[in-house]
DNA sequence: TATCAATATGCGAAAAAAAACATATCGCAA
DNA sequence: TTGCGATATGTTTTTTTTCGCATATTGATA
């Protein structure tokens, strides 16, 4: 819930974004592509990540492109042919950028929780 | 700075933005309409504020229209016409939401601090 | 060795967002 | 009663992003 009732914020909400960028200031990794990174590690492939997420395969796979290019270092290890067609797992730095955001989210919501309140008090002084 | 030295994270950083949202999931007031709204409150007017902030009066004005019309209420007190040509101060309830909206961002601004330093932190054990 | 599913990309269209342009209105003060 | 500077908007242009379509490549397996 926003402000207290009968408040004039009482249908205002705050929200919040995180993301990862680089030197140069380009936003590099936020909310929608380590949903995708975990849909690749869940489901082994590009594809079907893009599928689960109901994007399509070459947006997907332009974000995750664009991704590694701007951080320098692969997040996914991409194979092609064979009987499946290829398939998609995370590299170690992958995982590992995925379980550190999870937590860091998390720790996020913590907080944001309890600045959110206070930001309402202060309105409805 | 982002990761120890010598890390592969060492050229990346952490960002966050918060904005006021509706109930519909329209962004209402972030970051750029804040500092415009405290150009206002500074300048006493639209024009300047704008000036001020390098953009067109015709983009600063339609934000704050936007923004009011979002909100349901005004931010801003607009006169026209006169020797000055007119001028433009901030209601009570905009001067609160500015108030409380720069206290945030300090609060904000500790707790990342912190979750930016355990997240690097994990990134690199 | 032909097939098939997934990766890999270029490109043009379409949609959305931002910036620029053009006027109109208003009211005090000279 | 005219001029000036600020508010008030509609319209158009430009720029940026996103989407969709087409096409090529790859390699295990039947």
């Amino acid at each position: 819930m926003a402000g207290s009732k009968g408040s004039k914020y009482y249908d205002i909400f705050l929200k919040f974004k995180v993301w990862l960028e680089n030197t140069k200031g380009q936003g590099i990794l936020g909310d929608g592509k380590f949903e995708l990174l975990e849909m690749i590690d869940k489901h082994g492939s590009l594809s079907a990540a893009a599928d689960k997420m109901g994007v399509s395969y070459r947006k997907a796979w332009g974000n995750v492109k664009e991704a590694e290019e701007k951080l320098g270092f692969l997040l996914v290890e991409k194979h092609r042919g064979g009987a499946q067609g290829g398939n998609s797992v995370l590299t170690p730095e992958g995982k590992r950028l995925v379980e550190a955001y999870k937590e860091l989210l998390v720790e996020f919501d913590n907080a944001i929780h309890l600045i959110t309140k206070k930001f309402f008090n202060k309105l409805n002084t």
